[in-house]
DNA sequence: CTAACCGCCCGCCAAT
DNA sequence: ACATTGGCGGGCGGTT
């Protein structure tokens, strides 16, 4: 029942990015956190204090989830450690990298023909160095299942969350953001606030309104052109602005939006597939299931079911 | 699953 | 000169 998550340090990592696993999943008691390197003992960290690691990379023998929180990319990749990663991924653990823990993540050739994230400013370099790796620098995190990635320390933060959100469900992943005073829940695609508790829209985000403006009314068709309108841009500007501002296009955007209310509503509410569809704007239940499917790796009844049986929302009884 | 339609996205460029 | 806007068009991708 309990899960072993094990981060893998290395010397001079930052001990930000270190704590951030301990940071999410050590608040529950499903998961059990360790520390492994290398070469156990006293670590040196890059924020002026040492750190001691008692396991090895034996302990990825038996982790269910192996977490690189970043990786030195000026130096080599240990081949024991890719093996010790390769080996765990085989055995159906999933991998994690945090930051330019990526670059681990595709040394141990866990990434090849496939999409990973990383910090920006090391995107180019990554991208060369394995050139079968597809490296985006434009989204927070990419989740293949197996395989995880993130960018930046921040998205880190995002990116446990979002695994939490995966393992346990939306209502356990709030609790702990609410811990954390966190953003309750950042798509991987692009940073964006959730309706919901706490959450407010960044006043200086001259988009704010018109995304407001959207969630408000999910379930309508609005067309491009009329939520252009109610924004009072053009087309074209509008579409513009929000490329620039949040990274992605509003149709994706809106998908996104759309993905994750029928997600949350499969986890806590009643209805069928496809009244749940229609209820967040996506006209039929095949559409859903082909999003849902493409972004989450399972399909909506599969993803109910993993998470119904256990009484997390069993409130109504 | 495939086909056909329809709406979105974004490079390009002229206008402001 | 330079920045921003918005119309156009065609390819792409979603929906039916």
């Amino acid at each position: 029942m309990s899960h072993e998550v094990v981060v893998v340090a290395s010397a001079g990592i930052s001990p930000f990015r270190l704590g951030i696993p301990s940071a999410v999943f050590g608040q529950l008691p499903h998961y059990r956190v360790s520390i492994c390197a290398r070469t156990p003992g006293v670590l040196p960290t890059d924020g002026g204090f040492d750190v001691t690691v008692d396991r090895g990379l034996e302990a990825l023998a038996t982790a269910d989830t192996v977490v690189i929180p970043s990786w030195d990319p000026r130096a080599e990749v240990p081949l024991d450690l890719c093996e010790a990663l390769t080996e765990a991924h085989d055995r159906g653990a999933r991998v994690i990298g945090l930051c330019l823990g990526a670059f681990a993540v595709a040394a141990a050739g866990l990434a090849d023909g496939r999409e990973v994230a990383t910090h920006w400013a090391y995107a180019d370099l990554l991208a060369r160095r394995h050139p079968a790796v597809r490296v985006r620098s434009d989204v927070l995190w990419t989740d293949l299942g197996d395989v995880v990635t993130s960018a930046g320390n921040a998205a880190g933060l995002d990116c446990c969350l979002h695994v939490v959100r995966q393992d346990l469900g939306a209502a356990v992943a709030r609790d702990v953001a609410r811990g954390l005073v966190l953003a309750p829940h950042r798509e991987g695609s692009q940073a964006q606030f959730v309706p919901g508790v706490g959450g407010r829209v960044d006043p200086s985000d001259p988009l704010g309104p018109a995304t407001e403006w959207m969630l408000h009314r999910l379930a309508d068709p609005v067309t491009l052109d009329e939520w252009a309108t109610a924004s009072g841009m053009s087309r074209r500007t509008f579409t513009r602005r929000f490329r620039t501002e949040l990274g992605t296009s509003p149709h994706q955007w809106l998908l996104g939006q759309r993905l994750t209310r029928a997600k949350d509503l499969l986890e806590s509410a009643d209805g069928t597939v496809e009244t749940i569809a229609r209820s967040v704007g996506l006209g039929t239940g095949a559409s859903l299931r082909q999003h849902f499917v493409r972004r989450y790796g399972t399909t909506p009844s599969a993803h109910r079911e993993a998470f119904a049986p256990r009484g997390v929302a069993a409130v109504s009884g």
